[in-house]
DNA sequence: ATTGAAATGAATTCTTC
DNA sequence: GAAGAATTCATTTCAAT
């Protein structure tokens, strides 16, 4: 379940044009392909059966939603230890303010990816959920100028490096 | 198109639901929320005209297409001008390797998070498309070990604070 | 594995409240 | 604005290839 799929190039055209509009209809793809319907609609059970689908997700406006200000928490957990990482986790996770959590190598264990309404409210955040925690051994807040989601995500192609400069 | 917008109990009742499955059908959130499709379909256009919902995206899985290995890039841009900021986030952007895109305060300007093959892959990526570049003054490669994706996004509700403990 | 047609079910429109 | 019926359109199944 954690391998590559085979996919052919009626599977790429598809997942290309699905991560342009996830709402586009069997039959547009089909007519974008050059296939049936019934045959888009077996490629993306297909892709899902696989897991090459996770599923569909709302992209959602944060700051039509009171929450027009976002950064990311660089945390340190000590003693970095399952006991304490476990919980920590599940608490971030249930933050109404969290959008993303990463575990990562180097200096900082996790990068937390938050939204919240002012900085006040970050202020709050930082030290209520975070700085407050005796497990948290240090927080570094960046503020968010602009965010950038980037293309579709693609196999490599073996040959063809380099290709955007 | 930047400000709040007015929300009621049903839009966020729908915005719930449809942020647990995107696909949820009109008949479906109808049934959950207690008003007729035609008002759920209502209810949806207007949050998509208002800019609450900007879109829907496909959530993929990139170790299934031969990206199992994620990581995010802390850049430095030198001398940090628009002249060279804009080209460099284009150029970022055009990557097939690049998952998002962060302008940051702090000492790193950008935050790039990657999807490639292999640590190999990953070698290259930095040394052909970051360090090799005059403008990239410094690049931090920190590999995610695990990611998350949070709970709902909502409007924070004034009195419910230090909810997650 | 793909198709095209048939059947099922959903999205959307429109009239009424 | 919301509902419900009616229409249009998409999804899904299936027999044939």
């Amino acid at each position: 379940m954690a391998d590559s799929v085979e996919l052919d190039a009626v599977d790429l055209h598809i997942l290309r044009l699905l991560q342009n509009d996830a709402r586009s209809t069997y039959r547009e793809l089909a007519a974008e392909v050059g296939v049936a319907p019934s045959t888009c609609l077996d490629r993306v059970s297909r892709l899902r059966r696989t897991g090459v689908i996770l599923g569909h997700r709302l992209q959602l406006n944060p700051a039509k939603l009171g929450r027009g200000l976002e950064a990311l928490l660089l945390v340190q957990v000590r003693p970095h230890r399952r006991e304490l990482i476990g919980p920590f986790v599940e608490r971030v996770r249930a933050l109404p303010e969290s959008r993303a959590l990463f575990h990562l190598t180097g200096p900082d264990d996790y990068l937390v990816h938050v939204a919240v309404a002012d900085p006040a409210d970050l202020q709050r955040l930082v030290l209520d959920a975070f700085t407050s925690r005796r497990e948290v051994a240090r927080v570094e807040t960046r503020l968010i100028f602009q965010q950038w989601e980037c293309g579709p995500l693609l196999p490599p192609v073996p040959g063809a490096h380099l290709s955007a400069d």
